[in-house]
DNA sequence: ATTGACATGTCAAACGTTTGACATATATAA
DNA sequence: TTATATATGTCAAACGTTTGACATGTCAAT
């Protein structure tokens, strides 16, 4: 591939100039600009960024360590950092930890070799003393570690809409079905919010955890059917993920329950599943998109060394479909 | 960040005895590993990747190109390619192209400039001419493009697979919802096996393109119930993907049909939602993570200057579930 | 005639690492 | 004793780029 040297050569000037052409800076004629775009086109010249960077000390490179972007949720949400990514001149590195410590150990290793320019963590499978001594620009999803800035949805009020609406609808006795509360994930706080309301109502309800972000479809499936076999006569379910929902739609319908006529389901995140899937869930809203912008532009300003705020907490909002 | 210098000088050895310990090569006593390895730990150390990919000319990455991670299809494709990528000791570069040339064109021209190790293409928008000239390892899926290397699925057999299913439960008029057929995609061998089998067979049937790729659920919806509208006496579907044929069930459970009583469905890729959405999708299975697999394993032994077999079509198989 | 903006050039250091050539020393085996 | 394997060191080039210091022009305005 050819290089800088190259270009300068077939252009008949000098290397210096060249990188002048590249960078705009100093005096540079119009003829010689276009002399030297000609060259580089006609040795279909590339810089190297490697070089750049390791003179730069910036690679230009955002990691995103997530559970897996095969999961809706982060999918969508890695879909949406990807974006302004690009818009900020940066290209995603993309890690699926799979929930598994010992790889995303290495994979924080793995990006501080790389001298990515920040980390964004969707996954946290690690004692919260290792993030602490990363000393690293950093964006944390969805998780309080520390100080270190995090970005999440309003999840206690999101609790709240979810119980409030399945009240409001008439049920008496209301599944809810979370992650492992024994992370200190913030997304536990979905469920302070669910009870505290369920209990100010006086409405029976029930909670079950689950390992959510594994993403297990067996698992879904045994703890959901066991379920709806013990209580045969629950008439509500907050469930912490769309995903969720659609598997307790799936089993109402095996145990020949009316989805919303017997019983009324609620999701979490509206990711795009929930407008396809039937019926269309009722969930509440986090705004993904956001979400991922805001995660990108927290590392983007640590990068400028602004000193940022910590807490990002983003609105939610309650979608009605048709599951209630 | 801690240097290669900084760890020589910390253990009081020269920064070749370090790069020795690190690359293992030459001679090293046990107790000087022993003493390099705790410097580097109380320095926090960690090789510099970018100066080490400048010299060997080689940066492990990996990039992947497709229209959108939020996609079910391209989110577990990309998951399959970065659990192998890594397998492989590679990182993974993530761009959504959006199904937009121009940025495609830029994010082609930006792999290059980072040097990445080869690019796995599942988005192509640009015209051939441009893809000839890449001059590097490159796999491409689902599309053939002079003799690049590319994986599929064996999209004919799935036409014919899906058509003599729906064929054999009965159906007498059939749509088909493809993608556009004037893009050069493998893709559309799933029509032509479709329409061979139902002509085989003396089977009504009419053939709508949309263009899927981007994923537009207003399109779907549009396409959809325009569709069930003029056509109300079809009583079979085959979409060219899961997520069409969840659209179709959609609209269906509106226009009061019957899955599978009054109409079957059959869709395309076997995605996880296939197995969560109501009722469970039957569906024509791609070997996904197979095929995230190979595309990496072509990569790779580009890199390592083999010379591959170009076509790479991989068997599909027939999942039947709840629609047929 | 002088000044200053414009245009290009030469040269070399720096980024952090690897690697080869070569030197030197010790310990062990033949 | 000699040869050999082991262990470490010094030194410098190389990867491709940017950048600053400095030199040397030309040209137009004052």
């Amino acid at each position: 591939m050819a290089t800088i040297n190259d270009v300068a050569e077939r252009a008949g000037v000098s290397v210096t100039t060249v990188s002048r052409v590249l960078n705009n800076r100093g005096y540079i004629s119009e003829k010689m600009r276009q002399r030297v775009y000609r060259a580089m086109e006609e040795l279909n010249y590339q810089p190297n960024e490697i070089a750049r960077s390791l003179l730069r000390k910036q690679s230009n490179l955002i990691g995103l360590i997530i559970p897996n972007v095969a999961h809706p949720f982060f999918g969508e949400f890695a879909s949406s950092v990807e974006y302004y990514a690009y818009q900020n001149g940066c290209k995603l590195l993309l890690c699926n930890s799979q929930l598994d410590p010992v790889k995303e150990r290495d994979y924080i290793e793995m990006m501080r070799r790389h001298r990515v320019d920040g980390i964004i963590m969707g996954s946290h499978t690690l004692e919260v003393e290792e993030y602490r001594n990363l000393n690293y620009p950093i964006v944390t999803l969805d998780r309080k570690i520390d100080d270190l800035p995090y970005v999440a949805s309003d999840n206690e009020r999101g609790g709240e809409l979810a119980a409030q609406l399945l009240i409001s609808k008439g049920c008496r006795k209301i599944a809810h079905i979370c992650g492992n509360l024994k992370l200190e994930m913030l997304s536990n706080r979905r469920t302070i919010g669910f009870e505290r309301v369920a209990r100010q109502h006086n409405v029976e309800f029930m909670t079950i955890q689950t390992n959510m972000d594994v993403f297990d479809q067996q698992e879904y499936d045994r703890i959901i059917s066991r379920l709806m076999a013990e209580f045969p006569d629950i008439d509500g379910v907050f469930a912490t993920s769309d995903i969720i929902a659609a598997f307790v739609i799936k089993w109402c319908r095996k145990f020949g329950k009316q989805v919303p006529g017997q019983i009324r389901i609620v999701g979490y995140d509206d990711v795009n599943a929930a407008t396809w899937i039937n019926p269309g869930i009722t969930t509440i809203r986090q705004p993904i998109r956001e979400m991922g912008r805001l995660a990108v532009e927290l590392i983007r300003r640590q990068m400028d060394g602004e000193t940022i705020e910590k807490e990002h907490l983003l609105p939610v909002e309650l979608v009605e479909r048709e599951t209630t």
